[in-house]
DNA sequence: CGCGATTTGTGCACGTCTTCACAAGCGCCT
DNA sequence: AGGCGCTTGTGAAGACGTGCACAAATCGCG
């Protein structure tokens, strides 16, 4: 019937399976369709069209298509995607048909919530181990699990397959962990520390910055600010600006 | 001299100093810059290159001179970057040049070490209000604020300047607490539920989900593994794969 | 059995982002 | 004062991502 062929082996018939390889746009929306898909199976939907995905995952629809055309999807023309069939599809290209064991370095304010966030275990991940360098903080329990000192780490990467870390430790200390963490085999970290890592290559850092985040929102209300603003005070809003470049740049062109 | 004009007011003269309007992924960098540059004034330096800035940011150095061109920055040549002038204009962009008053909704795992995270502070932001819905949690105080039932919203945004808020709720709730932000003036949002929120024109939101960042992740932890697996292995780690689509492609590709 | 309604998969054009490479500009040294 | 080395700012080309619009495919119904 469907003559479907993975975008990865084109041409060669019988061709061994490698992953498609993805671009990293549509690898960072499957999670979302993933999502999306477990709400539509729980609430008894057998079947979803690409219009009702992309509203669930909040995507235009065509783009969606797209990515899932991408991994050589099974789509049925004049009726839409099988749900079960789509979600086993995308947890396995993700590579969620294995419970991925993950080390937690860092229990302080953040890595203790982390700890306790059902969604990791949820979707497809279970913490493997709490670590931390204070002396103080080891022993301490977090949901059913223990705190290790970060010197342990080779203990837990030999007693389990440990590829993917978590920091979330101060700034000052991730360097050295995410160093420790790549001498043990890992392989992917995600950082949630406010600083670069530098890695060798093969490794994949992700980085998640909660200020960064809020300060991408400030620039948006700084935006929108001053252009509601302008419009209705006119020139008179040039005297409201700080001393930075704004008015440098604005003195120059009035001077003219 | 210079005869500098903002992309953003390209031909009008004298024209009012809006912001320029910046590519997006260019503002997505500025906060790695700016907090690359408060590293650099901490330790010292009044001037930096754009190689060393965009080393120690972690970005190609040509991308970053593009970005810093884009809000008519002063460099000088042969010299580089003023420190302490770049991060007053970095600031000023981003809107940062007042601190901006957030209020956090969900006071649970996730939003408890938000209250406590010192990052939101330190840079640029001052959380002015703890809200929960639960009321059993109302009246709990973290890090010298006390958590109010969620309806006192609107008298908080009465009280404050409120333009931003984060949602750290179950994803049954973010909905709705969303619209209620929404309601009282709120025009950013950063939401922490694994969920989409649909929001009136013109309000901006940002998601941060913490287990789709482990499942890219783990993508590529799965491409690895199939990628060094590969070459050694042959056409024996078919048999290995799982049921999913790879197996009914191949079967289909073999039995032909 | 054929037709129309529906929905997928994709070619194409467009816009955005990235990267290279180099001219223009600046300071320092002689 | 002049030249030299260094660094910025940017034009142009290419890679990448997006969205439209439509042909191909499938189902259900008469």
């Amino acid at each position: 019937m469907s003559q479907h062929r993975h975008p990865g082996a084109p041409g060669r018939a019988g061709a061994v399976p490698t992953l498609p390889d993805l671009p990293e746009a549509t690898v960072a929306r499957l999670p979302e369709y993933l999502r999306a898909l477990h709400n539509l199976a729980d609430t008894g939907h057998e079947t979803v069209s690409s219009e009702g995905l992309s509203a669930a995952a909040g995507v235009n629809s065509a783009k969606l298509r797209k990515d899932l055309s991408h991994l050589g999807s099974y789509g049925t023309r004049g009726v839409g995607y099988d749900v079960a069939l789509l979600i086993e599809q995308i947890e396995y290209v993700l590579g969620l048909t294995q419970r991925r064991a993950v080390a937690l370095v860092g229990v302080g304010n953040l890595g203790h919530a982390l700890a306790g966030y059902d969604g990791f275990a949820s979707r497809g991940f279970r913490i493997a181990a709490l670590l931390d360098a204070d002396a103080s903080r080891v022993g301490e329990e977090i949901n059913g699990l223990v705190v290790r000192h970060i010197d342990d780490l080779p203990t837990v990467a030999a007693a389990e397959s440990l590829a993917i870390g978590v920091i979330a430790t101060p700034a000052a200390a991730a360097q050295q962990v995410a160093d420790q963490l790549v001498a043990v085999g890992v392989t992917s970290i995600l950082n949630f520390a406010p600083c670069v890592l530098s890695v060798p290559e093969g490794v994949d850092v992700r980085k998640v910055d909660l200020a960064i985040e809020l300060q991408i929102l400030s620039f948006h209300e700084h935006r929108k600010a001053s252009l509601t603003a302008l419009p209705a005070t006119g020139g008179a809003a040039l005297t409201a600006l700080p001393g930075g470049f704004a008015a440098t740049d604005t003195q120059e062109a009035i001077g003219t």
